[in-house]
DNA sequence: TATGAATGAGAATTCATTCAT
DNA sequence: GATGAATGAATTCTCATTCAT
């Protein structure tokens, strides 16, 4: 494990070259197989590492996922660990992908702030891998996390987004000016991360379903409550 | 793995037992030793599991940190399995035991309301092993716990703790009555647990330490905030 | 390879147990089963590195001349690495054991020389492995002997009785008195160990049987005779 | 390993052809790169196996050094061993330039022989790779040396140059009659070659680095004294 | 002449577990 | 109640090599 090896193939995302003046029609060419591969491989280790952890995961059945060899992860990826780190940067960068596109209602920050809400929690709930990966990688104390070198590149705008979405409500005098976006933050991911990463505890022991989709935006519904009324100015002195 | 095996031993916590009025006595010597050595294991299980998951926790780590063997595990737990479920009943029953002891204002519902948050919270704070044996255990999918047996005798009363407590609140008129005692013991957990759960991941993404103890007692204190003025009568239709 | 692991079992040598009074009749009780196992992987282990090398040698090849599997290789040895270190230990300590039992003439400092000589010479002949084993000890600079711990025990006393026997010479005025004694060792022993440990190319290049008995007797007439001429007294200003 | 393959460009020496009476000439350019890869692969694998040994020589990091890829390697030497054959040749190659290059007093037999050991030794000295090499071939009893085919082509003059020079001093009277010129080589040889090829455990057992330049200097002054006095006529009843 | 992708076979090592006493 | 010896079956990773272009 994390021997430096050369290894080949873009480390990027998969080439989405733009087509260029000879149209889109290009035929799917033999180079693309390199790619086509890593991205099987990435993909069933993503699967792999959700269901069973990093020490839990075999490079057999990620093979096989892959319809490739395990030879080939080593190939692509040099060990199991540069494996991880590559599952790991992958979905840090998808989440940065999509918070990239979240929409905010710009002339109503109320209503932004539940769509933020919203977005966060959604982003759970359709990537229960994201979350698996997540522990995971809290495990490991973030050690992949931290020696990614594109830590920069994978970190999503969404704190920042916040921050303005409360500037915005502060400055119409909606919101309440003490609030730390940071900390505000960690409160709206933690109501929609732990109920769905802690699903299956909570349901032994709750004896409910906490996944169900029904209560889930019944909680949702709440838990947006839960947020606005503690940003609404004039609540500060509680 | 997962074989059902006939294991001597209890299964329960060792005998702790107050010696009472009978005096001091004459400790039971090979009892006690056994005893001993079984907790011991326990323990160095715990740790074990909880800094390196179930499937990356060693054996012979384990037999070294109590200072017995490798056999001796198998001797008293079966299986690997068997240890795990052992550590995590341990974990479910020393929660449970520090819920019945809670001490909630019974005169005051809003006290008592933040006195519950503290608790819950300052668990997860002085227990990270428990945090991390509880994701191990949601990547099995619970299925320890289910198979466990001793559930019924696991679950705390923490949730009965709350619904009483709304009850109170809402009896006096300080309360909403709409509130669900169980979405909202997820919720309040969620708001304590992520943060530490996650902050080895977060701390790397938004570069502040989310454990450090200030800036964890600021958090607190807006989080209880965020409570209160949720579950707070007249704000129902927000 | 090289990871610090509990090992079991002796590391020294094989019990030699005084019998005591109970007599030498003691069987073999299980016990020694271990031992057994250990002595019969450290000798396959032997064999085989000196055939094939540190890299070339094989643990599946080991375990099955051993009668043994490869797992009690590492249940005895930790790693690769080890296994070849307590090889190469073996080696030296034998050569140790042989050097303290040499007998030599102490009433004739010539003769005595040829019987050290011989001595050497005869030990390579004798052990065509230990020479293949410190060849290939010096190809890793002899990096296992460094680190081996126990290298001042596994010293024999040679050179010590070289220099002895030197200075019984000198003082009888037989031998000239400006002979390094390590200088001199180096130089009886490249005589000897030469020819042997690079007969197969000598063979193939020089056309004649490097290791067959009677050439090597010839030739170890004459490389005494160098020996005993460049010591002998009156020759200094050659 | 060991199959017969069909491989392109020369087996011998890379053309170093003095361009010669037809003029500087431009250089033909193909031809020129494709030798010269295969020249800095034959060159990095020298070293590769001198340093590793045959079985711990690595493809890759001879692809590596060689500024190439291990395809080349292929291309070129068609297997692990064809290349290790390759390197081997080569090194006797050069050592047979060597050879033949030597510079021996015609007119002073003594004086030559002190010459001829100190090429010997030299050459050594100056080429631990190439002991390196021979000890490998030696692991594995000259099998390459022997398939070679270009054996007698390797060969260098050596041996006959001594020869000759013994000739010449027996006829002057200075030396003995009866010295076998290859016993007499082998013991030049191994005098200078044991220290340098067993200079790391020597080093480490005897406390004294056998390759500094001033010991090995005055080692090899008695050295050739022991030589020298081995050979003067007038000795032999010793 | 060169190269990137691919691979089967095997290597070292580990893991959880059981046997015999 | 305890232990040292043993082990089958993986598991990660490497090696020399070949294919297709």
């Amino acid at each position: 494990m994390s021997r430096e090896r050369i290894v080949p193939g873009t480390t990027g995302r998969a080439a989405t070259a733009p087509a260029g003046p000879e149209g889109p029609a290009s035929p799917p060419r033999r180079r693309r197989d390199a790619e086509a591969t890593r991205a099987r491989i990435l993909k069933a280790a993503a699967v792999e590492f959700a269901q069973h952890g990093f020490a839990g995961g075999r490079g057999d059945r990620i093979a096989r996922r892959a319809r490739s060899s395990e030879r080939m992860v080593y190939y692509y990826f040099g060990s199991k660990d540069g494996l991880f780190r590559a599952v790991l940067e992958g979905a840090y960068a998808s989440l940065r992908d999509a918070e990239r596109a979240v929409q905010l209602d710009p002339d109503d920050p109320a209503r932004a702030l539940e769509q933020f809400c919203r977005f966060v929690w959604r982003y759970y709930a359709d990537h229960p891998g994201f979350i698996s990966l997540l522990n995971t990688e809290n495990l490991h104390r973030a050690r992949n996390l931290r020696k990614s070198g594109r830590l920069d590149e994978l970190v999503g705008p969404v704190v920042g987004l916040l921050s303005q979405l409360l500037a915005d409500g502060q400055a119409r005098g909606l919101f309440r000016a003490d609030v730390d976006p940071v900390d505000l933050y960690v409160a709206i991911a933690g109501l929609g991360y732990f109920r769905l990463s802690n699903r299956h505890t909570l349901s032994a022991v709750l004896g409910r379903d906490m996944a169900e989709p029904e209560g889930l935006e019944r909680y949702w519904v709440e838990a947006a409550r839960m947020v606005s009324g503690y940003v609404r100015a004039g609540r500060d002195r509680l």
